[in-house]
RNA sequence: GGUAUCAUGGCCGAGCGGUUAGGCAACGGUCUGCAAAACCGUGUACAGCGGUUCGAGUCCGCUUGAUACCUCCA
């Protein structure tokens, strides 16, 4: 098994050899989407980097459990709307019961993730299933002395927690400057300190969403489910946790602290944080209100968008830059991932109509190992694909008989292509509305041959035209030594 | 105000003490009836100011600017 893996560890700020607690095994832990809204271009971009993550271990040997959650409970709209969830205010409004709106965006997100050809995790555990770990977990925070009630809500005690632990030590941050630095927020008093953060929600009257617990019926907290869902499936301690980086404070931070409080050791050791996706340098968020869900693209129906954008085109433009880097969203960058993706898939092709050579001249086992070397540097996905590109220039060139390989690099770089842009990358060829339709194949053939006469004659104004034509409906005919060949646009 | 992360050519984005990133766009060439594709070649770059070093986008300091988090957020 390899092991050369490198992981860029958020606790440390550096890169770490990635060792699993038992060997040959890895547990990852995602935090998922709250599921009160269409998914978005930024919810894409933790989907695919963890699924790059997931299927790189798979490919590596591990036997991977990857838990990735569906928050359908808890989280507080602001505080003036006193405790109700978003998920409640949403089904209020529409008049749905709140779990029809869950299901609904669940499926749809779902389906939108399907496309964009991210692995199922292992377990999609959500939090409203698991009201009975999550009260056991409050139970012990409680029973160990680092919570307290008030009104009927319970809450954790960070004060306390960091007399003996660091509160922080993920975001880098200091109680001390928190507790200085705190901006000032109104209904603050079941609280001791503004920091504290809430494990139980006692609800109000008019909140649909409630659940009987020895406090009172309401609620858990904002952070709770992801500690009890991933010590649930993965165990006190699993190997990497994984999320957006906007979840590293207060979220991270207090997932910390309740696991470190149950079971006095960190949840995690590689804590892994994708960097946001931005339009026109702000972050694309659901609060600011500048966010194209997935849908819109796929079906280019956002004001921002000059053309829809294929689901692999999304999946390219996501994985060519690094997780850790913040990706600018602009329709120049996806047109330009577009024809990227589009060229390397026809290099797909074409590698499979190659003739071996006599010897090679290009070195496939050298590519092969600056692949693996990328990944292996903290899931270096862009090198990977400037790697692929250079791979596109061979197979071209071997094509155009410029270059040649040997059976047995033909077979190497066939493999390579496969393991990488299929397995690992997880981009695939988009699928042609009109492949397996023998009628289509066969009328092509007979408007080709009608053009081949015509150019036989050179009669131009013909042939151009029936190239025009067929180019009007999105079918492009291009001319090579060994005859014309058709593909749709 | 605090914490963290950045600042790379027309655009998107890698890199990290000394060697071409890559994609898209542009320009020249090969091929071609023309076009497209493909291939070959070319250019434009590391925010500013100091410092360390034989040598710095690459390390250190300062300045300027940007973003994220500190309130739900991927």
């Amino acid at each position: 098994m390899n092991n050369n893996l490198f992981v860029y560890n958020t606790l440390s700020r550096s890169k770490e050899r990635f060792v699993p607690i038992h060997l040959n095994h890895a547990g990852m832990y995602v935090c998922g989407p709250t599921v009160y809204g269409d998914a978005h271009l930024g919810h894409a971009r933790p989907a695919i980097t963890f699924d790059l993550v997931f299927r790189y271990l798979l490919y590596l040997g591990y036997k991977v459990r990857y838990v990735r959650n569906i928050t359908d409970v808890g989280h507080l709209e602001n505080d003036a709307d006193e405790g109700e969830d978003k998920i409640a205010k949403k089904a209020r409004l529409e008049e749905l019961e709140p779990m029809e709106v869950v299901q609904y965006f669940t499926d749809r997100y779902h389906d939108n993730i399907d496309r964009l050809n991210v692995k199922k995790p292992s377990i999609e555990p959500r939090a409203s299933g698991h009201m009975i770990e999550q009260i056991n977990m409050i139970r012990e925070i409680f029973d160990a002395g680092f919570a307290y009630e008030s009104n009927g809500s319970v809450y954790f005690d960070v004060e306390k927690y960091n007399k003996t632990n660091h509160y922080g030590i993920l975001s880098g941050r200091v109680l001390e400057d928190l507790l200085s630095n705190t901006r000032d927020l109104e209904s603050q008093d079941e609280k001791r300190n503004s920091f504290d953060f809430a494990l139980w929600k006692k609800a109000q009257p008019e909140h649909i969403m409630r659940w009987p617990s020895p406090w009172s019926d309401g609620f858990p907290g904002w952070h709770l489910e992801c500690s009890a869902m991933s010590s649930k499936y993965l165990g006190e301690q699993f190997d990497i946790h994984g999320g957006g980086m906007d979840l590293l404070f207060p979220h991270h931070e207090s997932e910390i602290a309740q696991s470190t409080v149950c079971f006095h050791k960190a949840p995690a050791r590689y804590w892994m944080h994708n960097n946001m996706i931005t339009i026109n340098g702000q972050k694309m968020g659901k609060s600011l209100g500048n966010f194209i869900t997935l849908d819109e693209l796929f079906a280019g129906t956002h004001h921002a968008l000059e053309q829809a954008y294929s689901p692999m085109t999304i999946r390219f433009f996501i994985l060519q830059a690094h997780y850790r880097s913040p990706l600018d969203f602009g329709n120049e960058a996806l047109q330009a991932a577009e024809k990227g993706f589009n060229k390397l898939m026809k290099a797909m092709e074409t590698l499979e109509k190659l003739v071996p050579g006599a010897d090679s001249t290009s070195d496939i086992a050298t590519l092969e190992a600056k692949c693996y070397e990328a990944m292996n540097d903290d899931f270096n996905s862009p090198i990977v694909i400037a790697n692929l590109f250079e791979g596109v220039r061979i197979i071209n060139s071997v094509y155009d008989k410029k270059e040649s390989l040997t059976g047995a690099d033909l077979e190497k770089l066939k493999a390579l292509f496969k393991s990488f842009i299929i397995d690992i990358l997880g981009l695939l060829p988009e699928t042609d509305p009109t492949a397996g339709i023998q009628l289509v194949d066969d009328l092509m053939q007979v408007i080709l041959e009608i053009r081949k006469n015509a150019r036989t004659n050179k009669d131009w104004a013909t042939s151009d035209k029936i190239r025009d034509e067929l180019a009007r409906v999105k079918i492009s005919v291009k001319d090579t030594k060994d005859g014309a060949s058709w593909s749709i646009e």
